[in-house]
DNA sequence: CGGGTTCATGCTAGTCACTGTCATTTGGAA
DNA sequence: TTCCAAATGACAGTGACTAGCATGAACCCG
């Protein structure tokens, strides 16, 4: 991120959980949907084949046959070429879904296993492309602490909910940021370590978590 | 953040705690030194008083009397002019001092409460803006993620430290993890009230994480 | 106290992300 | 077909940031 004048944004993220979008019957939608896909298709690759500051909006506009505004009115920034996570409704359901009596970790355990345990080959690789572009491009990384505030809130109000409790509970807020925190930890090791399993180690770290970080009990 | 394609940078952060600045006797440090801080003096009024984004670097130099590209050679982003603290280092050293005894969360909250405890009342409000300035404007507080994820890093080193593991011990790791996770937490929460203590909160979220974050404790 | 080197600074001329506006096209409904 | 609304494109900015070069002041040496 760098040059710009952004302020007046912030990410949207379709405030809650989208209603799993509608039929999109419409021929303008289905071509609206498949432009949209064309033209962050086509981002992808171009970051990963030559980087992402290498390559410029309007080398993606022309590979997806589209002009540069056309891409600015799809994704209001550069970075949210990248940055768009389909996973996180999926994830909240599956949370939801979850044995009442669960703990709040042992809960969000189970629904990432189940989440991504389901999820197709394809759509996984492309979770790791994007994983990887976000985790190795500075810009990209700085970018994502406002989607991570935005899923401690959203963790908060299912802990919350889960334990009866007020939607703002600050234990429910405190363990919500620690569930994150341990997730952004995780992460930024396996940077370091990429050939090591991600979801491994964000499960063992939840796992310490659970067990209430006692450094001892290892 | 916007316009810009910064990615050659990386914060710097001067690698690991500086060795409390040379004494500066030259002439040509002192001066520099001068400008510097003249610069980001007038940057924090500046965006203070008439917002982060409607204040272009260029006048920011012109308030200071240099030229925008001193300015640029100072700070290499915008954003440094708000993202530059120096209390860091203070507090692992007081991180450090603390009784090897006490476990880790512990030590922070005391280290928390004798660095911030022992700053004079400038220099905190100074804090408190910079602050107030970082997480209100979206794209500063995207720009914190390495800072925090930096943050994380040293935080494990600290806790491997004192509990005699490994430097890139896991349980470490994901301990500090949740420390800054419950720092985001308590900062977001902050945000939607600002005439709160935010030192008081963190200190209340770290209690909870010192308690093992069970909820029905409270 | 000269004389050369170093280094901070300014200036100029870009590049590129992003915004706003307006005219044109195109899908969709009557 | 006929009209409306939404999608798109072309155009003209703004402003962050970069690279290269010239200058003058500060430092270093003798």
């Amino acid at each position: 991120m760098r040059r710009g004048r952004r302020a007046p944004r912030g990410r949207q993220h379709n405030g809650h959980v989208p209603a799993d979008a509608a039929p999109a019957t419409g021929l303008r939608e289905r071509k609206k949907a498949r432009t949209r896909t064309a033209i962050q298709h086509h981002a992808l690759r171009l970051f990963t084949e030559q980087g992402y500051a290498a390559t410029t909006v309007e080398q993606v506009a022309e590979a997806a046959d589209v002009s540069p505004s056309t891409v600015f009115r799809y994704f209001p920034t550069k970075d949210d070429l990248v940055l768009t996570d389909e996973l996180d409704p999926a994830l909240i359901a599956a949370i939801r879904s979850q044995p009442a009596e669960l703990a709040p970790v042992s809960a969000f355990r189970a629904a990432l296993r189940q989440v991504f345990g389901a999820v197709d080959a394809g759509l996984l690789l492309d979770v790791k492309t994007r994983a990887t572009l976000i985790l190795s491009v500075p810009e990209l990384r700085a970018a994502m602490l406002d989607q991570l505030a935005q899923s401690i809130t959203w963790l908060t109000e299912l802990i919350a909910e889960r334990a009866g409790r007020p939607a703002d509970d600050p234990a429910a807020r405190a363990l919500a940021g620690a569930m994150v925190g341990v997730w952004i930890a995780a992460a930024t090791a396996w940077v370091a370590h990429p050939e090591d399993d991600l979801l491994g180690a964000l499960d063992t770290a939840l796992a310490y978590l659970e067990r209430g970080l006692a450094l001892d009990v290892s």
